[in-house]
DNA sequence: TTGAAAATGAATATTATTATCATAAGCTAA
DNA sequence: TTAGCTTATGATAATAATATTCATTTTCAA
């Protein structure tokens, strides 16, 4: 499963859950994996009707929720009451660091921090599955 | 504003505003400060209300809003759904650990992490304001 | 004491998310 | 290809947490 494409990964995690294909599917998620932004759901289906005006809200919901379902996408929540979903990296996990004036978000890889943070969790007896850090703060233009 | 207790620091805050003092204010304030955990509203509102029934919950509401924006108490969201409060620490800055079975939070402080934040940061040309890092995985009686 | 300003609490509004349901579309086996 | 069963769709409604409204009560400085 290496070098399928996303849209191969997406068409056999159908197949395994025994659902189907359809151009409302394979549209949304097209236009997703096309974005390299921090989408919300209101953003993604302004962008979808665009080319299909008849799709509805809960399909869009419907398909982002198989998406991060089946690891394709990363839902996010940067504290402004919505739910971002993006792609998943290529080049693994990253962080983030968000402008509080501007909304800005930046992207950030540390693995000396990731390691300090398996160490801290196994000091107290905890199994990481996943974690959350955000820095919150003023960007270059806004400070 | 060293030596004050908690009550004080609220009540010259709420004088530099404007702002007047009830006794359910005090009461609902001095319930929270007896807290040790990460309490939700309704909590707080069931606490509150078993020695003062008629107090509402949009007081509650008003209250630790009001008691956040001080700094008195600092607003969690793990991930539930529900907002969380807990009281400003004595010991300064902590981030946690939460156990993603029995919802288990466990708090720790590591400083190296904090200064590795600061420098990611200032690569990326950011002011950091504040930060939430959250581990989430099996304590060890989950494990 | 009194009157303007703020607080209260019940109720309602808002907002994001999730569920429902009648209908449409996809798929499999004849 | 078609029949028939399953899943998907999209409009709408339900949920649930948060935020606001408003009539009434309370506070507090003059
Ligand atoms: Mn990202
Ligand atoms: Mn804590
Ligand atoms: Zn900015
Ligand atoms: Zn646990």
């Amino acid at each position: 499963m290496q070098n399928l494409s996303k849209m191969d990964i997406l068409k056999s995690y159908l197949e395994t859950k025994g659902l189907k294909s359809t151009s409302q599917r394979d549209y949304i998620a097209d236009t997703f994996f096309k974005t390299n932004t921090h989408i919300s759901l209101d953003e993604l289906l302004k962008k979808v009707k665009r080319k299909t005006p008849n799709i509805g809200y809960a399909t869009v919901y419907r398909t982002m929720k198989l998406l991060t379902e089946c690891g394709l996408a990363i839902a996010r929540q940067f504290g402004d009451g919505q739910t971002r979903y993006e792609n998943l990296p290529d080049d693994g996990h990253h962080d983030h660091i968000i402008c509080i004036k501007c909304s800005k978000i930046c992207e950030f890889q540390n693995q000396k921090i990731e390691q300090l943070q398996a160490e801290a969790a196994k000091k107290l007896g905890f199994t990481v599955v996943n974690h959350k850090l955000e820095l919150y703060g003023y960007c270059s233009e806004c400070s």
